[in-house]
DNA sequence: GTGTCGAGTATACGAATGTTTACTAGCCGG
DNA sequence: CCGGCTAGTAAACATTCGTATACTCGACAC
């Protein structure tokens, strides 16, 4: 007795790989690195736990293939400088109540027993938030200030985590405005 | 063989008990709850990993306790309550560097796996540190504001825990004390 | 048709974990 | 001095994890 949906689906090691990739990105951004099993992830995609290793090397091999994939958060970087701050409460904001494209961010916060794990986590927010975050900063110290707004990403996602999701209020979008725009000052 | 420091210690349930709390304090403060063992525990403690269980029950209960021993950050809160945001910026950025006495904040950042823990841990989140928060804070919403200074903090272990620790300038503390006067207003 | 290559599978392995259990030995009252 | 309570110990247990391995079976070339 196979399963449903593994009921005659023809041999495609692209697809199936796709199928890993997919369901690897949504369980790592739920539950983190390390509160994922190979099993997890292979019941999810609804296939064997083996081709984990075989198609990835190993399931810290597809951690970083899923943070590689994932596209950065650089779209709401885009745009008019002056509005920087707004979109950025309002995708922390987004991210605070359901988060629904659950991009890098959530899988970093969670994600640091293996310090092989935590080097991929650690180039990969450097290289996809703070660096590109700093280069749109004039000033001083855009280093520190972009650094200083990625905390309060991440601390919005262990918050988030921690209390469960609540929904923002128009109050907490314009709060977390004036927050960060002091952050980025 | 003993370990030297076991070597004829006196049999004393208390005593112990309290070395082994001493120990997991600073290793659930280092490492999370989840990437500390009860070995660990124990061999730090000098002591059995079986009194573990006796003394605490569980693993879950021992975290527990050591969360409940732990003094709040109320210190930080009293006083001069106009002089309060530039403490949090002190209190954060000592944080983001050393850390000396490694409070209950950088234990709750990465320890969540096991939804028992999880709930050990928001309810002394919301207990020890945004309930009294909150009660200093005139105006509206000061849940709301408490959550978002609370925010940042957690952010600050996150990030420090991912780059490493870095040396705080007197621009990071300033910049700190601003944003934590945005959050707070 | 049939042989071969590879996608997919089942199972096992070794390590690590929290917990339990049966045991040992030190101290204290009598 | 000695008997019993108990702190402390050693070993094992059951699970779970990531990974490795030996196998099956379907599809395509010839």
């Amino acid at each position: 007795m196979r399963t449903a949906t593994a009921e005659s689906r023809p041999r495609d090691r692209e697809a199936t790989r796709r199928r890993l990739l997919r369901a690897a990105r949504e369980l790592f951004a739920e539950h983190g690195y390390e509160g994922v099993t190979v099993r997890m992830i292979a019941a999810a995609a609804d296939a064997n736990l083996a081709l984990v290793a075989r198609y990835f090397g190993s399931k810290a091999g597809l951690f970083a293939e899923v943070l590689k994939d994932e596209p950065s958060v650089r779209q709401v970087f885009e745009g008019d400088p002056a509005g920087l701050p707004r979109r950025l409460a309002e995708y922390a904001a987004l991210r605070m109540h359901s988060d629904p494209e659950s991009p890098i961010l959530r899988s970093l916060e969670r994600s640091a027993g293996d310090p092989e794990i935590q080097a991929i986590v650690r180039d990969r927010l450097r290289n996809a938030v703070i660096e590109p975050l700093a280069a749109l900063l004039p000033g001083p110290d855009p280093q520190a200030r972009a650094r200083l707004v990625t905390t309060v990403f991440i601390g919005i996602g262990t918050m988030r985590r921690l209390l469960g999701p609540e929904v923002p209020t128009e109050a907490d979008v314009d709060r977390l405005t004036a927050v960060f725009e002091q952050a980025l000052r």
